[in-house]
DNA sequence: CACCAAAATGTTTGCGCTATCAATTTCCCC
DNA sequence: GGGGAAATTGATAGCGCAAACATTTTGGTG
């Protein structure tokens, strides 16, 4: 920095004001100091900086698993809010699930001074753990539920699981079967909420659902099999299946056509997220789709508010915001009234 | 510090040396400064580390889309390794592919003062972008290719591709045809390559590539319908493909069942990448198993090691280190030999 | 018990930057 | 053209830490 205010002639006061965008700098004198940096390739030392002005401009994202379609979409829709917003995104990946690890996670980014946290990892035990967070650095849970004591940004899981019901209901369907997620997950618990009322409200018949599912293909497949015995059952077949997400969809697909029956005449089976994937499954699938993209951007935005309001030295907000975005349901080709 | 210095009664440079692990410390003293620590809750502040070491321990990841399953998953191994080693993250994706775009993202990495960088951006405009980089921080590319002039870490390709190729030529297919992937990804050229090259050396006839695949289950899809009449024709059928990846394949099983085709009976199909859910696809598909994680934990290896060494002052390596992952065959029953 | 080397600790300095305050220049109006 | 406010620039201090050197303590030896 020395070096550039000698090349232009002023102090490095003046060049710190430059690079600041302080308003009392003459025009003359802004240009020659940014012909100077440029000439040098002069880059200002972010540790420095931030030594002194006590901001890193870093947020912490801490994600359990980003090989999932749902977690990376997140990550990528946050980035992107980040980058333009000029802030820097710092990842920290959980390897499991309890307590222990997400503290850990919160503590590395502590330590790497990040000003905000994301946390997508919608879990109950993620959840505790993080409401004993006694941070001080802001903190925004994605997809935790609309129930958890923290802010958060969330797909309204209830709305879409109503659609979901809704729409095998009207398709003529007595009721409607529900492979629910991994009990352990707030997503699962809200679906499963969402379609027990939804077959409440609308009189029909709440059957158990049935647990065992953990999101993937190959649960949703074990299941299947089960599912497809119900379906030949004379006297109560399963004739609609609501399914916590797209890859048990896909697995329970997969189960059901090995046994022989025919998707959508003989059962119609509806997921949730509508992976890009969906769309080819043998029949495309009927889904609820899910926009991570928006959710990780809202979730960005919300991090920074409560970011800048600390850094305005408000005292964090009476009341945690909270944010859902909306999901919608995709008509594709695996759903169908029943047979007569 | 200076606050853990005196609850420990002793200098701030004795905190420091017990939190740097210096050897000469009375075990009873750094007991006591350890305690003092803990009391107080302190933790250092890295940016005043970082402005005195010149090291900030953190490592950049820049990736072109993080939703697919493979750069997901090496950025999952990424971040493993690194906490490991104790280092940290910083992402930035990439919105398009373009020069400019990948250069932004660079320059962004360095502002942030990375002391390394990893891209996960496998195409020819990324590759040529980076070789422009007239970078003085380590850079490592994954899945770009083994020609580019570039350290690299990737899965060998186009021994992917010869096994993929050999095994449907084992099973008794007269050739196998190909649906390539992008042009511009360099996986996508050298499968192609270790395709040709296989049917060459078997003495097979080689067909014209199939040409339009963007890796998505959607080009698939649309180049499935045209495969599907090729099959039928009587002088001249296809009866083998190997796809690009697993989601081109996934498209392609649809179209071509969808004109009434059986697979494998009468079409053999062999995917790449082994994406979780090609187990269940119907039916389960045959493919090219790739170990993404252990791609990103070879690439962070690698460029910590560049790291260390440009730390201890070395220069540059006179050759840029590349690795190579083995892929292997995963037979499920999308492949069969061909119909009498 | 004196003496010296090694171990343990303390003091000072500066990393590159922004904040604060002081000094200088510019501009406007009478 | 003089005066004063506003705009512009400069000088100095310190953010929290580790490196380098200075100092004190310890331990072993003749």
């Amino acid at each position: 920095m020395a070096d550039v205010a000698q090349a232009a002639g002023v102090s490095h006061q003046t060049v710190s004001r430059v690079l600041n965008d302080h308003p009392n700098v003459k025009p003359a004198t802004r240009e020659r100091v940014l012909a100077a940096i440029r000439e040098l390739g002069y880059r200002p030392n972010v540790a420095a900086r931030a030594l002194v002005t006590r901001r890193t401009r870093t947020l912490g994202v801490i994600s359990f698993n980003t090989t999932l379609y749902g977690p990376a979409s997140m990550l990528y829709g946050i980035e992107q809010a980040a980058k333009d917003l000029d802030y820097f995104v710092a990842v920290a990946a959980l390897s499991a699930l309890d307590r222990r690890s997400v503290l850990d996670a919160v503590e590395r980014l502590r330590d790497q001074a990040v000003e905000g946290m994301i946390v997508i990892a919608p879990q109950n035990s993620a959840v505790n753990a993080l409401s004993q967070v006694r941070s001080d650095i802001p903190l925004v849970a994605v997809g935790c539920g609309t129930h958890a004591a923290l802010s958060s940004v969330a797909v309204d899981n209830e709305a879409g699981a109503e659609r979901a019901t809704s729409y095998l209901l009207d398709l003529g369907h007595r009721t409607v079967h529900h492979v629910a997620g991994p009990r352990s997950w707030l997503d699962a618990q809200e679906r499963e909420a969402g379609w027990r009322r939804t077959l409440i409200a609308r009189g029909a018949p709440v059957p158990e659902p049935i647990y065992g599912g953990d999101w993937s293909a190959r649960s949703g497949f074990e299941l299947g099999r089960e599912i497809a015995d119900r379906v030949r059952d004379e006297q109560d077949p399963v004739t609609a299946v609501f399914c916590a997400n797209d890859h048990t969809a896909l697995g329970l697909l997969r189960a059901v056509q090995q046994t022989g029956l025919k998707v959508p005449e003989e059962l119609s089976i509806i997921g949730f997220d509508d992976i890009p994937e969906a769309e080819y499954f043998g029949p495309p699938l009927t889904t609820i789709r899910q926009d991570f993209d928006e959710v990780g951007r809202r979730a960005l935005a919300t991090v920074i508010d409560l970011v800048d309001n600390a850094a305005a030295g408000a005292p964090a907000p009476r009341q945690a915001p909270r944010v859902t975005v909306g999901p919608s349901l995709v008509v594709r080709a695996s759903t169908a009234p029943p047979k007569a």
